[in-house]
DNA sequence: ACAGGTATAAACACGC
DNA sequence: CGCGTGTTTATACCTG
């Protein structure tokens, strides 16, 4: 049933649970590669030789006064060897990857090491290169603990700390002009964090950075102390390599996935694709605007983070929530969203779990009105009811957009839930809580894409696609917040909700469009519903929300939902500027 | 041009 | 009186 490229959530919690690999065994996978980058090395090899050989012509050339025209025939020529390079390193990526997954479920132990010599370096893909480095760090930085790995001295060597240079080398071609193509080559000899204290991706903002960890370390030394003796080279740690790798790839995957699909709707739609990626058109695609600010957010120094390379590597370590770069939140924030944009444009729902843990860290409006979000609140809440104060609450706690400016867009909740018929007022005894009336809310869908079953279908079924990828993304981006294991192992039902409530909100327009305007609701009278009543004792009755309605309410219980992560409301005051 | 939905701002009432 | 809550009005924008 799956693609080689696809790591079903089954697989994954196998991997998470049961399959705990030893340094020695994840080693062996990595030397599994070896042979595969061998060929590349020759490749390298080749490329350098090439590379002093374009050299000595340029000065010669330039001696000699030729003609442009042939150093232009050298650049060329330049340009396609990296990307032949580029080639290589994706399809031998593909090729690890799927190694490694073998790797997993049919481990031979007993194969002999090879002597892993610097010919790995530079070679290796980028995210392995990472994790060998995260593995390994803490043995190079402080001298290594007591059980020798033959493997570790060598991994180390040419690692730089925070992959800059790889990183410029693949998004600048110009950095092979001056014939000093950067791919690490083993006499490079590593600036690792001794030269980029600050950089360390496991470190940042005082804290662990490890998955999962979050100890506050007060300097560097420290860290490293910690890295040495909390995640050193054990079983667990291996895990959590191994975790962290299907992490990265799931979300290459999904990163790959989502652009071919632009591309595919870009080109359906007839936009000039000259750069498909810096489409700054009013098209307002949510999805992909998402998904470059949030991998600009995830690796803020990786900078020159061009999504045009497919094989863009993405920082494996995401940065603290602090990295958000408000240049990017001002070009997105005078867009207004509109409420076509939810049916308009396709969102997956991958997109929305995606969304949904970018807009707890960046500042970037939901594309959701008020309305949508406070019964969404509303809904989350065991009860199906939640005091202003609680919305609130939800609302900083979910959007880091709402942090900010408190009095206004508190202004417009209060606004929003006296002004809609949907928002039903109930008093109980420790005060007024706040409920949603489904029918009305329904009422008030417009009925956009009545027209368009397919396009309902469509993201409907996205969605099943995109569970897997769940706790996948999760873990790896609210790394900063919760720990790994947690969220990767039992998932994680907030983004599950907001998933579920787009297509509740799609349920509901069908429904509307099924029962059109007439009142299905058989409990309910409609006078009910057009004088809220101020004083109600009892909940809203569930079942008068039939068929997929019922099911997403359902599914909107979440069991882990933690009302004691209530944000102050203190952080309205300027924490960023 | 118009209606409907929404965002934003603000005035006001009320209770603690 | 200040504050939180809730209601209401006004205005502007966007979309169909």
């Amino acid at each position: 049933m799956m693609t080689p490229q696809v790591i079903t959530p089954q697989q994954m919690q196998q991997i998470l649970q049961q399959q705990v690999l030893s340094p020695q065994q994840l080693q062996v996978l990595l030397q599994q590669q070896q042979a595969l980058m061998l060929q590349q090395q020759q490749l390298q090899e080749f490329y350098k030789k090439q590379q002093e050989q374009l050299q000595l012509q340029l000065l010669q050339q330039q001696h000699a006064g030729k003609q442009p025209k042939e150093q232009q025939q050298v650049a060329t020529q330049q340009l396609a060897f990296q990307q032949q390079l580029l080639q290589m390193q994706q399809l031998q990526q593909q090729h690890l990857l799927s190694l490694q997954r073998q790797g997993l479920l049919t481990i031979q132990p007993g194969q002999p090491a090879l002597p892993l010599q610097p010919l790995a370096q530079g070679m290796i893909p980028t995210e392995l290169q990472q994790l060998w480095k995260e593995v390994t760090s803490a043995h190079t930085a402080e001298e290594t603990t007591g059980n020798n790995h033959s493997s570790l001295d060598l991994t180390t060597t040419c690692v730089s700390s925070s992959a800059p240079s790889k990183t410029s080398l693949i998004m600048n071609p110009h950095a092979s002009t001056n014939g000093q193509l950067s791919v690490h080559t083993p006499k490079r000899e590593s600036l690792s964090h001794e030269e980029h204290p600050h950089s360390h991706p496991l470190y940042g903002h005082g804290v662990c950075k490890w998955p999962g960890c979050e100890a506050v370390c007060e300097d560097f030394q420290s860290f490293l102390k910690h890295l040495n003796s909390e995640h050193a080279l054990d079983d667990r740690s291996t895990a959590q390599c191994r975790v962290q790798m299907q992490v990265v790839q799931q979300l290459e995957l999904q990163l790959a996935k989502d652009k071919e699909r632009l591309q595919a709707m870009m080109t359906h739609l007839h936009v000039k694709s000259t750069e498909p990626k810096a489409a700054p058109q009013p098209l307002n695609l949510v999805s992909s605007v998402t998904l470059s600010k949030s991998a600009s957010e995830a690796s803020p120094q990786s900078l020159p983070h061009t999504p045009t390379t497919p094989t863009a590597p993405l920082t494996p370590v995401t940065q603290g929530p602090s990295v958000i770069t408000t240049t990017n939140m001002h070009t997105v924030g005078p867009i207004r969203r509109r409420y076509s944009d939810k049916y308009n444009v396709p969102i997956s729902s991958a997109d929305i779990a995606q969304n949904q843990e970018f807009y707890k860290n960046a500042e970037v409006r939901p594309p959701f009105t008020y309305a949508s979000l406070i019964r969404q609140a509303i809904l989350e809440s065991p009860e199906k009811q939640l005091t202003l104060n609680e919305i609130y609450n939800w609302f900083t706690r979910m959007f880091a957009y709402f942090r900010r400016n408190a009095a206004t867009w508190k202004n417009a909740v209060r606004h929003n839930l006296s002004l809609h018929k949907c928002f039903v007022r109930v008093e109980n005894v420790k005060g007024a809580v706040w409920t949603v009336d489904e029918v009305e809310f329904q009422k008030r869908r417009p009925q956009k894409i009545s027209g368009n079953p397919s396009l309902i279908k469509n993201m409907q079924s996205s969605h099943a696609y995109c569970t897997p990828l769940n706790a996948a993304l999760q873990a790896s981006m609210a790394e900063n917040s919760i720990p790994l294991y947690t969220t990767a192992s039992m998932g994680n039902p907030t983004l599950g909700n907001l998933a579920s409530a787009i297509r509740e909100e799609l349920n509901g327009a069908m429904e509307h469009t099924n029962s059109n305007e007439s009142d299905s609701s058989p409990g309910r009278s409609p006078m009910q519903a057009v004088h809220p009543v101020h004083v109600k004792e009892e909940p809203l009755d569930p079942e008068e929300a039939e068929g997929p309605l019922s099911l997403v309410t359902t599914a909107n219980h979440s069991p882990d939902f933690d009302h004691d992560r209530d944000y102050e409301d203190e952080p309205v005051n300027e924490d960023m500027e």
